[in-house]
DNA sequence: GCATTATTTTAATCATCATTAAAATTATTG
DNA sequence: CAATAATTTTAATGATGATTAAAATAATGC
């Protein structure tokens, strides 16, 4: 029997989590690349100088490899939400902070964030759960854009419309984006202001 | 042996043609709603009242299937850029002519349009045929905001990053339309202005 | 160093669909 | 209607890769 094992929810084991979050990066990594019916857990494997066979010990199947995927790139999205609520000024300020932060950590450290296609095909609990993540993200963000327009630093408009667009965007990025620093940096330095520019009032 | 048979790439067969086209759009459909691994060539033949073996009478094979539903939907996009550039003014307005027709031919009859995820997947020469086409329509929009810079209608802006914006918000909507007219004509509303906004030079 | 636990591998097995071949049906054409 | 071609179905087959079990190796605590 294990200890400190794969059932274990928490992050307080060290050993087993750090690795397990360094499948997800590369299992992220391979899925934006390759596509997910592209990948085999070998391919996963590989990037890991493991065989497939192990990534067993660490996820109960493929599914469950994507949702986790899922889950942390809902994380990562939501400590950037947190972080802008917490420093943000006023609401378009904040929008932008979330912006910088969210894309800061997709295209550094935290990265590569797997692509959201694919939610249909999880098993119905695991796909409630992560439409569950990001319908509250998506909340969150109108959230933001009501507050910019209560405070008058955004132009009234359609809180979800707007969302569904600069969200798209966002999620888009692991399409095209696939580590090339000279990239990140670009795109860091332009998207928060492209994504916000329609946003501000006159 | 068939007259006008499978091989046959002419659209002038309506019968074969038609019917094949109709299957693209189930099988995108599908694809958007339950996700590229999640659905089966069964649930595509499901949709249309057929045997999944009768797919096979209009497509190779799976892998086809989806080079040709995302063929549709390239040419989809390269049809609404064509009549935009045909009838457009400036280039900010052309712009917004473009992406209002892409949406209504999106969300409208033409739709729907199979999200183009899955591309890494297709075998080589049906990636780079796709990939050809992605990259041209990328290359006409940048032309457009090009246009648009020139003629003073458009701020100036990186071409690369505010296309891939614009076009990430565009290419997420089969991910979260999924056929409701109401919401149809929201999107068509709000969406053209919302993706502009920001492009208008001062 | 021994005992125990954690991690990984080897070597099968299994399941799911995609795919195929042949037959059956339906449509078309002269 | 007869003949030919187009379309679909039935009934197998097959391939790929996910999954599993048992054994092997590596790490850790005493």
């Amino acid at each position: 029997m294990q200890s400190r094992s794969p059932g274990t929810e928490n992050a307080i084991d060290t050993r087993f989590s750090l690795k397990r979050n360094r499948m997800l990066k590369a299992a992220a990594r391979c899925f934006n690349l390759k596509g997910y019916s592209g990948t085999s857990l070998k391919d996963v494997a590989d990037l890991l100088g493991l065989t497939d066979a192990a990534l067993y010990y660490y996820v109960r199947n493929k599914q469950e490899l994507v949702y986790l995927c899922y889950v942390r790139a809902a994380d990562v999205g939501r400590e950037a939400m947190q972080r802008a609520v917490d420093e943000g000024e006023d609401g378009l300020e904040t929008v932008r902070r979330y912006l910088r932060y969210h894309i800061e950590y997709m295209v550094g450290d935290q990265g590569p964030v797997a692509i959201m296609s694919e939610i249909p095909s999880l098993k119905p609990e695991h796909r409630e759960k992560v439409l569950a993540l990001s319908r509250t993200h998506s909340a969150a963000f109108e959230a933001l854009l009501e507050r910019g327009i209560a405070d008058g630093s955004i132009a009234p408009c359609d809180l979800r419309m707007t969302g569904n667009a600069i969200m798209g965007s966002l999620n888009w990025i692991p399409k095209w984006f696939h580590g090339d620093p000279t990239v990140a940096e670009k795109i860091l330095e332009e998207f928060p202001r492209i994504l916000s520019a329609g946003l501000a009032a006159r």
